[in-house]
DNA sequence: GCCTGAATGTGACTTTGTCACCGACAGCGG
DNA sequence: CCGCTGTCGGTGACAAAGTCACATTCAGGC
């Protein structure tokens, strides 16, 4: 909403092609939010009424059953919108998962009428927000299919992988057991396993891999192995 | 193609209120067929080339696992269109399931041009794939909740009251696990209980309700019971 | 040092999934 | 009518995952 107004824009995924007539009437309509650690952006059965983007920081999209249990449906940062929010809006449905803030996040909200119209008249608008539609699909899906066909080890021996970059991740094993749609008793005991079998080192609120190779060893079972 | 060529027009849904342009573009441009059971329409991998439409019959849409085990993600009928098509097709990506004709099927397909075209000239059009879009969605988390979080027998119970309209369902055990993305041995051990209990009285190839108000009890387990 | 709440560990038991068979049945060709 | 063959369903044994009910452990505040 000031000099750099439209700086977001470029950071958007697919944004720094947009046509000007689009760029004009995304910076006049969007508006800007900063965003805290634990806030809930939308809940099961709100109304959707903006489009949003997370320019920087992260959102978890999740389910939740009654008994608790939660699975991490995706994560939305780094220019990406939220599938959810899109389907919504496009479908006129109610959310059926709740966003939480996880890290400070800047976040971008266009409202309904001034997306539809983008979409109406942009073609470069339409084939940004599609193509993270697609993506999206496809992660969801993914999600599916490791709940459904995967075992819990292969899993959350590819999630410490894919979470741990720098070799240790810090979250609790709660989190962990969210992100894989499990219990905490069972990542708590599968950890203490890959521990006792010299896999991973174990610390309070933070797990520190030990033996990659090993660990992709185990991530690649039941991924088709050979591969195709 | 021929003399009642955009009558299936009417038959999709929301497809009766189009505009006269779009409905001329896509009487020109869609391509009309008829599918026999057991067809593979599309396969994990195959690229996306055109919209699909199933006016009449049936397409199952289902993910496969190396083990051989199925999960059931949604089926296609009745004027409906797919959501995985239409995801490929906006993203530009792969198809990432299985698309396998159920009942003698009449299906339209329109090219990717001709769609895209729609897409950008026609509102109505828009709007008809979008909200359908949207419902196959929820479609697919509710899918992925059921897997995740509900027991077994709630699920099953769910899915004779669902598919069993007239009292009976004439399908195997191994039909009724891909649709749970379960196992069959665990589906046959589930109904032979459901025997043992009067719930249901199994024949071969077939499934008979003897007692609904039980199955719907066991369904509403984990609901949300007394809801919202 | 003591309290408190969150994070983690564990045992006992249930539900699901997997593996390896077996038997039952329908349709078919002889 | 007989026997073959492929599909369908039944079962036991055992492994993996989820549930329940607590016991520990630890970091910070007071």
């Amino acid at each position: 909403m000031t000099g750099s107004t439209d700086s977001w824009i470029d950071r958007l995924q697919g944004g720094a092609t947009l046509e000007p007539a689009a760029r004009a009437e995304l910076a006049a309509q969007a508006r800007s939010m900063r965003l805290e650690p634990g806030t809930c952006v939308f809940s099961p059965g709100d109304v959707c009424s903006s489009w949003l983007v997370v320019v920087s920081g992260s959102i978890r999209v999740q389910m939740i059953a009654d008994t608790g249990r939660e699975v991490v449906l995706y994560r939305v940062g780094n220019g990406e919108s939220c599938l959810l929010t899109t389907a919504c809006l496009l479908g006129e449905e109610l959310y059926s998962a709740e966003g939480i803030v996880e890290t400070e996040t800047w976040g971008i909200a266009v409202p309904m009428p001034a997306f539809r119209k983008l979409i109406g008249t942009s073609d470069r608008f339409r084939s940004l927000v599609f193509s993270g539609l697609g993506r999206r699909i496809t992660d969801i899906l993914t999600t599916l299919e490791e709940v459904a066909f995967h075992r819990l080890d292969a899993r959350l021996a590819r999630l410490l992988l894919r979470r741990a970059p720098g070799g240790a991740l810090d979250t609790t094993h709660q989190d962990i057991a969210a992100d894989l749609g499990s219990a905490r008793e069972v990542v708590s005991r599968q950890l203490k396993t890959f521990e006792r079998q010299g896999l991973v080192a174990l610390e309070r609120g933070r797990v520190v891999l030990a033996d990659r190779a090993a660990l992709e060893r185990l991530a690649s079972l039941g991924t088709g192995g050979t591969a195709k």
